[in-house]
DNA sequence: CCTATAGTCTACTTAATTGGTAGACTTATA
DNA sequence: TATAAGTCTACCAATTAAGTAGACTATAGG
């Protein structure tokens, strides 16, 4: 049940990325830097977010990571499902044709009920609301 | 996000036992038929559901598993917890010295909230409860 | 046009985890 | 005392996660 790293870094970048506030792209190495992130790896996982078109980018001098919508658009779960794939706990949830016994298999409704609660909670957190959480703290950087 | 087999197992392992209705222990053998578990393997699940206090076991012929406690004091959430260590999807949920910024970290309050919603789910499954929903049908099997 | 900056692509490495197996050993009933 | 059961130790293979390296491409600005 653990969060993969990719999605707690894709978390920490998307909010770093967001503080531009659209004015001008932000750095990779600039992310990085604030985030205690290494720059290759972060590539991996911004390219990916730049492929769901949840990010954008712009090459060259000057360039760097934009958002590449509202950030009352983005949500906790556009964010972790990419790197989770889906966020259902048992795969027979997401594909019931699965497993022959779905229809009355008892414990189906607990991993039923576990991924929609999931859900409910990261849909609740748009970056836009996390931005109004967030405060600088500077010198001090997540260990995780 | 996925679910481990080893929960899953021991979820389905856990019903088959508590289908004894305390009276008289069910063998490994028996569990594995019908579920579809490997016997070597849900060994090692049903040895730690052991160590946990949540089944207990009898050795030699006539022997086998039974519940350690009554159904309605076990959870889901007792269950589960036991194979994917701590649900939470981050550390830092757990222990919050491990990261110098958790005070004012905005994706610490999603990471938490998804863990309470999380236990709140898995918590409110009781064996018991499993048990209602619990119907059989022979002849069909799980594939996950 | 050249150069420096910054993202992109491909491919690798290493370590950990997951899922699973084998076989010798212990306990206890009949 | 034979046999049915659980237990212990140790291994194996496949996958995934995490991280790295280096060549390549695009573009702003002089």
């Amino acid at each position: 049940m653990k969060l993969s790293t990719r999605s707690r870094y894709a978390a920490r970048a998307i909010i770093e990325i967001a503080k531009q506030r659209g004015e001008k792209p932000i750095t990779r190495k600039v992310i990085c830097e604030s985030q205690q992130i290494s720059s290759s790896y972060l590539e991996n996982i911004l390219i990916i977010l730049k492929n769901q078109g949840i990010i954008k980018t712009i090459r060259g001098p000057k360039g760097g990571y934009s958002l590449a919508k509202d950030p009352a658009d983005i949500t906790m779960f556009d964010i972790v499902s990419v790197f989770e794939g889906s966020i259902s706990a048992v795969h027979c949830v997401d594909d019931p044709t699965q497993c022959a016994r779905y229809e009355k298999c008892p414990t189906k409704i607990v991993w039923e009920e576990l991924m929609v609660a999931q859900q409910k909670v990261l849909k609740s957190f748009t970056i836009e609301r996390l931005m109004e959480i967030d405060c600088k703290i500077p010198g001090l950087e997540y260990s995780i």
